[in-house]
DNA sequence: AACTCACGAAACATATTAAGTTACATGAGT
DNA sequence: ACTCATGTAACTTAATATGTTTCGTGAGTT
């Protein structure tokens, strides 16, 4: 599959409007990610719904910051975002009899979970500030 | 995309295989795996072409372990299957211009490569026999 | 009231990649 | 000659982010 990139482009945009007065347009903001209007409501709405963006309708309507960007980590943003998994490698068969199976994916899922957790933590110190110049 | 579980079953599958006196066919490797036999030789052909297995035509054929668990670790199983990325997240567009977007994929890049770090680490220190009951 | 702007949402198409499937060729033992 | 088993190519399926089209709805403008 592609890869996900709606951490970025978000990430992206969210500074973006940090910067701007005016509400942002789904039009606009696809010109600035290369990406169609459809796919910025779509995503955003992930945002809406934790109250980081507000979207008004109508002449000057669009999408606004609510938050302030010191105020929000790289993790709030990704886990606005859905909770599909980090990772492309999986496990095989989760309900198999077979002792050692069961071990090998005991073995794995530890070490992603690690692994998930490092990353996870580090999004969780990175304030979205950081990142704007 | 669906998970990637080739390095799940090629442990499980060769840690089985270290049980076993004759060499196992695709057919009976196909069962256990609960997949196809051609899914197994396109697997298990990326870990031949590292020495790790060898296979053998005809009667009696299949496929035979050719080291020893002891010698053999994750990260050694997962390096063969190929150098596909571990992770569903990926950065938006790596040309931009824009120094906003390149910090935020800088700042991606350098948490997914810490945390892809860690799992590799610990994958090279877990030999497969450490696996076997 | 009519018009335009902009979001909301449904429905469908595309791209990517592991996995699954079918079919045939090739080499090895019986 | 026959059977077994791998090797390989070509095609299909599944899953999911992304892209696209279309229509509906509410809000401001004229
Ligand atoms: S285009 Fe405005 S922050 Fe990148
Ligand atoms: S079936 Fe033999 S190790 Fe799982």
């Amino acid at each position: 599959m592609r890869k996900d990139s709606r951490l970025s482009r978000m990430l992206h945009i969210l500074i973006h409007m940090d910067h701007m007065d005016e509400p942002a347009t789904s039009d606009h903001i696809a010109i600035i990610l290369q990406t169609n209007p459809v796919v910025v409501r779509r995503t955003m709405g992930c945002l809406r719904d934790k109250g980081y963006v507000t979207s008004v309708k109508g002449h000057g309507g669009g999408w606004r910051l609510n938050v302030a960007l010191a105020d929000i980590t790289l993790l709030d943003i990704h886990n606005a975002l859905g909770e599909s998994s980090v990772f492309t490698i999986g496990l095989s068969d989760e309900n198999t009899e077979c002792l050692i199976e069961k071990a090998v994916n005991r073995e794995l899922a530890n070490a992603l979970k690690a692994s998930e957790d490092l990353l996870l933590a580090r999004f969780g110190e990175v304030s979205l500030d950081k990142l704007a110049i």
